[in-house]
DNA sequence: AGCCAGGCTAAAT
DNA sequence: ATTTAGCATGGC
């Protein structure tokens, strides 16, 4: 009993830009259609005029993981009103009406932004694909080429430092081991970071090496569902002091605080929002 | 060729 | 309390 596609309704989903957005990096582009695997499935997404038809390579029962990845139920309408009405919101909206947050996997997030240290997003994918496939479990796959998850906690764990080095980690190898092997040894709190609050989950992540505050508030933000969390990395902080402080030079501490209090309730969609602005449009300097 | 990449840590102001 | 070098590796 199941189904292997259906078809989803959505309005102001824009998921080429979603899917692209440096949130998330198990997505393939081929041409018009996405392919990744979430969790232990592998899916392949097609965007339509108003629907997102989902495609899996086994019948299954429901399709709420999907849902809840995608989150459909979100109404976008409502995030953007919270937004501050200001000139840099405003033209990042405009620039790309319809871009998404994902709910991801907590590991998968976690280690995706431990790998994400001074690299660029292609070669985090890069990474990632190549931990999966040497690493992750392989599953049953509706293209043509075989297909990972993305290796566990424990497969990670039991890697040596060597072999995570020749997927190309670099520096970040003791420090996706080191997390795997503090999480399995009850070093945090991981079991309870969905029940915690923002600042309590950030500082148990933190407690891991190789995890700082920007890394956290990404998982919080991408995995934990805490929309509220506004992570500065590099792009940020360049869009933040030249689009809000062109003339000053405010202080990490100072900008941090702007970060946390100017964009409302829904402030990581509002990142999310100028980090695609800014990577698009402040390239050049 | 040289600079920089969805940073973090420890050392040095 | 704030700034800076070093860290591996690859794209451009």
């Amino acid at each position: 009993m199941g189904e292997l596609s259906k078809t989803f309704p959505v309005r102001n989903y824009d998921l080429d830009a979603t899917l692209a957005s440096g949130q998330a990096f198990c997505w393939q582009s081929l041409g018009q259609a996405w392919e990744g695997v979430i969790g232990k499935r592998w899916v392949r997404l097609r965007m339509a005029k108003g629907s997102i038809a989902a495609e899996v390579a086994y019948p299954v029962p429901d399709w709420a993981w999907l849902e809840d990845y995608l989150q459909l139920h979100i109404d976008l309408g409502q995030v953007l009103a919270t937004f501050p009405d200001d000139e840099p919101m405003r033209n990042a909206v405009a620039a790309l009406p319809g871009l998404r947050l994902l709910r991801q996997d907590y590991w998968e997030c976690l280690a995706s932004f431990i790998l994400s240290a001074t690299k660029q997003i292609v070669q985090i994918r890069q990474m990632v694909a190549l931990l999966s496939e040497r690493f992750g479990e392989p599953i049953e796959s509706g293209g043509n080429k075989p297909t990972f998850a993305f290796p566990s906690i424990e497969a990670i764990a039991a890697c040596s430092e060597a072999e995570l080095r020749e997927c190309k980690l670099g520096f970040r190898a003791p420090n996706l081991r080191g997390a795997a092997r503090d999480i399995l040894d009850e070093k945090i709190e991981w079991q309870r970071l969905p029940t915690m609050t923002s600042s309590e989950a950030r500082a148990e992540l933190m407690k891991l090496r190789g995890v700082g505050q920007k890394i956290a508030d990404c998982v919080l933000l991408y995995a934990g569902g805490h929309q509220d969390v506004f992570p500065v990395d590099v792009w940020i902080d360049r869009a933040l002091k030249r689009l809000y402080f062109p003339k000053r030079r405010p202080s990490a501490r100072r900008l941090r605080k702007f970060a946390d209090t100017h964009f409302g309730p829904y402030a990581g969609y509002a990142q999310q929002y100028l980090f695609h602005h800014a990577r698009v449009h402040l390239k050049l300097k």
